[in-house]
DNA sequence: ACGAAAACAATTGCCAGACAATTAAATGCC
DNA sequence: GGCATTTAATTGTCTGGCAATTGTTTTCGT
């Protein structure tokens, strides 16, 4: 294998990884209790600290919960979607905070997946995902509202359009990639112009979905890109800016 | 809030969020030193242990790095796309394995999100990938591979063709469905005949790339998940029998 | 003066043992 | 039988210590 992790690495990340290997590989199912942290010590010979590093790993993965008292312990978790979505936009928001990634990139990812649902949108959208696209869109429209929330509704549009697809794997997957490109939008500041475009184009995407016209979807969507990536034009150099301005210091 | 997180949860896990909010808001940068683990504890009026708990389940998200000696310590890690793509392969595949996922929703999910990058992959694909792309079919038109084999190389096919749409966060995002869909496609016990079926329509598929004929390789897509899901018709039927024999034990 | 070797200092890694807090089960009392 | 009390098991936290690692500094020989 790649990496030997005899020798090199903590005791503590060993022996998390030999749990969660185990749990990977199934043989440690759902609500099973794994032995107490003094078993598990005797067990790895090693002190309950180093045990308690490891059980702090495992938890912080959400692969297991612990409990207190008697009968207590650590028990292998279930993941649920919201857990796993929840680490999923942490990870990708450092991911793209942290690399400096370009605008343009982030938005053709980005647009790229939600127009990998559409088709499915259009075929399963219901009544109740409709109203919650209206929603949104009626909420973008108040002219009182900050260009902080006004993305934040402009996100939870775009999730509302992913979820009615109807594949939880997908609304998973896909938030994402939407939800991290929040920090970025929210940098760019809207005029009233720019929302009321994009107000326009919410509105002709849900009559599409409820029309369930996924083509005239995708050419909304499209030029919903389009546009958003006009606006973030800027971005691209304010980022250059903050950079010489870093390597200045 | 939705978590008051003031009394209820652990310290380890308070102070874990309290240094990993830092981090998310850009107030500790890529590389940035922690205070020395006696230095948190003083900081946060715990012991020492306890910091170490915390700055362990920060290592486990791969939010900071620890070095030894003198003027080591714990920095911020500049999050790779290797380790996020890591991460989201296991969570994803610990999604799929322990929430009982219907093969045909995953399916569907996998191919909806394979499609959105191929008119990319189609506009893009250079040399080196259509190279990638043959090679893996060559192998696995040998007919001593084995079930495990053929299906890794497929997944490694799948692969190629994602990232030779020339966008990280694409292939960051994607890798975790193509590959978390692994264990699942480890089921299938594949004939000589589905096997020439899918070497044939991987052929087709590169093909269609190299022609740069989007419109193609979607269809071809469409085929093989169909095909996908014909193979995998019988899994259900399989899953339901776990299902009960692990009800009656 | 210069380079190598040794001592130093700061830091994480690991351990042993203790006590507090919590919680389910067992026990005892009525 | 039902309720209060005790008990046992387990995690949460703290204290204090020693080993290992590693960059810096000092010392020493030439």
């Amino acid at each position: 294998m790649k990496s030997d992790m005899t020798k090199k690495t903590d005791l503590s990340a060993r022996i998390a990884k030999s749990i969660s290997d185990a749990i990977l590989a199934g043989d440690l199912l759902a609500d099973d209790r794994l032995p107490s942290e003094a078993e598990l010590a005797e067990e790895f010979a090693v002190s309950r600290s180093t045990v308690r590093e490891a059980l702090k790993r495992l938890a912080a993965q959400s692969l297991i919960r612990t409990e207190r008292g008697a009968f207590g312990g650590a028990f292998v978790r279930q993941l649920s979607y919201d857990d796993a979505r929840r680490q999923n936009i942490t990870m990708s928001t450092l991911l793209l905070t942290m690399n400096e990634i370009r605008f343009d990139v982030a938005c053709e990812a980005r647009f790229a997946l939600e127009r990998a649902c559409l088709p499915l949108s259009a075929a399963r959208c219901g009544p109740e995902d409709l109203a919650r696209l209206r929603r949104e869109i009626a909420r973008q429209d108040r002219p009182d509202l900050s260009d902080e929330a006004f993305c934040a509704s402009d996100v939870a549009f775009h999730r509302a359009v992913v979820d009615s697809a109807d594949n939880p794997i997908l609304s998973y997957q896909l938030s994402g990639a939407v939800e991290a490109m929040q920090p970025l939008m929210n940098m760019i500041t809207y005029t009233a112009r720019s929302r009321a475009r994009i107000v326009a184009l919410h509105t002709d995407l849900a009559d599409a979905l409820e029309r369930r016209d996924a083509a005239a979807a995708d050419a909304i969507l499209t030029t919903l890109q389009t546009y958003t990536l006009q606006l973030g034009e800027g971005l691209l150099a304010h980022r250059a800016q903050i950079r010489a301005e870093r390597s200045a210091s």
